[in-house]
DNA sequence: TTAGGGTTAG
């Protein structure tokens, strides 16, 4: 199992240095995180170098920097790499040495390394409860949370003691790993061990109830506490917030004595989780007031919100201010930019986050593979793919979906149907429901109903309204009425009050001047007393979020936005607009059925976009519903008259207009 | 070796 030493030197030697240290500063290097680890290595190679000897205080630190290395490429051969010089400069011996080797090699996910190293000690003096801790979190550090709980079980087998911080490690490890069952049971050993007085065991304990969604069993141990610190309070709120209770989050939160950058960040988050995405931004600023420093945690939470909001300024601004504050672009940071920029419809800025990242995951992938895709850059999406499989990155189902999406959009059916095949063949991902909602699009798209249908017949599971409504869509566009009416049919046994399959069947009754049949739908509508659901569009102008609702008045630029829109609807009438009334799901004149249309929440929007923004500017909106026929015909003729570019993001998809076209090429 | 907050779909 061993290396030997050459070979070791060969693998530090591998790891890249970054300045040149005296070796005398590397223990100090080594604690100091971020940077230390990195120095650490490279004052261990200047010390090597200088021909100073390590002694058994070289290791512990050394180990802990290597640990912390994660997804680097040399991060599972460096532990052994260490260890070799462990055992060449005579450690082995060393019980600190020996710990640190088996948390360096639990974290990074060699757990037979981790048990050989703990078994040697054993065998030699017997593993002391600190090498038993080391195992139990350094699994905990690498997110296997039930190999961690299955550390403590044999720890206790072996007849060693926990201590505090034994019982520390594993709670966190309960709690991550949602063992409510195990981590009662270390409570009660807690209890009879005497170690509850330790503030940080009873943290743990609070943490993990809470972790585990059991409220009353956390604010137990949190009401018996007699002293509290931030750690204490901060659970008690990401657990509340984390069961969607974000209101009992705010009271408690507002109640702290005392808040840190982690638990605003647990409440920014509490919003984000609980799609109050305005509030989480305002939490932020809040934060912002009381002067607690904002951290890669923070950011990534905010950005987040302005991905769902597709406030591009305000993510904008987040990049500014991440720059102003020190606060480093780290992996999780990036990807969530590469979204936020996605879902704003800024492919190429996600481009340029992706290009700057020096370290990248399966989420980075995944997130440019989506951003390209969903925005009508499929070729480049399925590019991308074939890029992240030559690094060795594993796909997942999420993945799959990117690569799936990005073959509809390029209207690749063939290879959409190979790289399904390939998901479950070579990389044996069992499609789910959002997969075969795809390939139905992709077959959709391409006007294969039939084959479709089929798809649907021979699916595993049940499909769901999603599903349907993906068909109907398809039916809709290809004008096939009589799979549109039984699908139609089925969606509506599913989900009786389903406005949409209304409007998407009405419309085809239309399309076919079947008006008595329109003129019925609308009448059994009206009987059953089914409402639709508001649409709603928001659009971000400097710095603020504007929402417009159907026919609102509440904008204080209420009068001149509606006297702009008239102007609008008139200067497109002069090119040859029309409106489409089909999907105007009132029973009233048809002038009135004009006046709603003309009040759509996007079109809203646009005149106030453009009484307010730069000529030239993107306007981008984000709806909360499908578009309507009449919206999109209407955007793409502002989009040409006006020559603006305007990105709408509806619920299912982007649409870019340019130049009077869509790059949905009207397929929605 | 020890407690609280982070990223992808629907």
């Amino acid at each position: 199992m061993l290396l030997n030493p050459s070979r070791a030197r060969g693998l530090l030697d591998g790891i890249p240095r970054r300045r040149p240290a005296a070796a005398c500063y590397y223990r100090a290097a080594a604690r100091d995180r971020a940077d230390g680890d990195e120095d650490a290595l490279a004052a261990y190679g200047t010390m090597l170098a200088r021909g100073a000897r390590p002694d058994a205080y070289t290791f512990p630190p050394l180990l802990k920097a290597v640990a912390a290395r994660r997804g680097a490429t040399s991060a599972c051969s460096a532990p052994a790499a260490v260890h070799a010089h462990v055992v060449k400069f005579g450690m082995c011996r060393s019980a600190h040495a020996a710990s640190a080797l088996v948390f360096a090699y639990a974290s990074g996910g060699d757990g037979a390394a981790a048990r050989a190293a703990l078994l040697e000690l054993e065998l030699g003096r017997g593993a002391s409860p600190v090498a038993w801790n080391a195992l139990i979190s350094g699994h905990c550090r690498g997110k296997r949370f039930g190999e961690s709980c299955r550390s403590f079980v044999d720890m206790v087998r072996a007849g060693a003691a926990p201590t505090a911080v034994t019982y520390v490690s594993v709670l966190s490890a309960c709690g991550k790993g949602r063992d409510l069952l195990l981590g009662a049971q270390v409570h009660k050993r807690v209890v009879e061990s005497g170690v509850l007085t330790d503030l940080k065991v009873e943290n743990a304990l609070v943490d993990m109830y809470a972790e585990c969604a059991d409220m009353d069993s956390a604010w137990r141990v949190f009401d018996g506490m007699e002293v509290r610190n931030v750690v204490s309070w901060t659970s008690l709120v990401s657990g509340f917030a984390r069961l969607g209770q974000v209101d009992r989050a705010r009271d408690l939160f507002d109640g702290m004595p005392e808040r840190d950058t982690i638990s605003w960040t647990a409440m920014i988050d509490g919003y984000v989780q609980a799609a109050q995405f305005k509030e989480a931004l305002e939490m932020f600023r809040e934060m912002q007031y009381s002067n607690v420093r904002a951290d890669e945690f923070t950011m990534v939470s905010v950005i987040t919100a302005c991905a769902q909001l597709g406030a591009l300024e305000m993510g904008e601004w987040v990049r500014v201010y991440m720059r102003r504050q020190g606060i480093e672009m780290d992996v999780f940071v990036g990807n969530a930019l590469i979204d936020m920029y996605s879902k704003c419809g800024s492919v190429e800025r996600a481009l340029e986050v992706f290009k700057e990242m020096h370290s990248r995951d399966k989420f980075t992938w995944t997130a440019i593979i989506l951003g390209l895709a969903v925005n009508g850059h499929g070729e480049e999406a399925i590019d991308m793919f074939h890029r992240m499989i030559r690094v060795s990155e594993a796909p997942d189902e999420v993945t799959f979906i990117g690569v799936l999406t990005a073959c509809t959009h390029a209207g690749l059916v063939d290879k959409g149907r190979e790289f399904f095949l390939s998901m479950i063949h070579s990389y044996k991902i069992a499609p789910n429901l959002v997969h075969y909602g795809c390939i139905i699009d992709l077959l959709g798209r391409a006007g294969k109903i039939t084959e479709a249908l089929e798809t649907i017949d021979q699916m595993p599971m049940t499909p769901n309204a999603t599903i349907l409504g993906t068909l109907l869509a398809a039916c809709r566009v290809h004008g096939n009425l009589d799979v549109g009416e039984l699908v139609a049919q089925h969606l509506l046994e599913l989900d009786p009050d389903n406005s949409m399959v209304y409007v998407l069947l009405s419309n085809m009754y239309a399309k076919s001047n079947r008006w008595e049949d329109v003129r019925r739908l609308r009448q059994s509508i009206m009987e059953k007393g089914i409402k639709k659901e508001p649409g709603c569009s928001l659009i971000e102008m400097n710095g603020m979020i504007h929402e417009f609702v159907a026919g609102d008045r509440s904008h204080p630029m209420s009068n001149e936005i509606y006297s702009k829109l008239g102007n609008i609807i008139t200067d497109l009438k002069n090119v040859g607009y029309f409106p489409d009334v089909t999907e105007a799901f009132v029973e009233v004149a048809e002038e009135e059925k004009q006046k709603v249309i003309y009040w759509h929440s996007e079109k809203l929007a646009i005149a106030f976009a453009l009484l307010s923004s730069e000529p030239n500017t993107v306007i981008r909106i984000v709806k909360n519903l499908r578009m309507c026929l009449d919206c999109h015909n209407a955007i793409k003729l502002i989009s040409g008259l006006y020559g603006r570019e305007v990105v709408v993001r509806d619920r299912t998809r982007f649409h870019h207009f340019r130049h009077g076209f869509c790059s949905c090429k009207d397929y929605w």
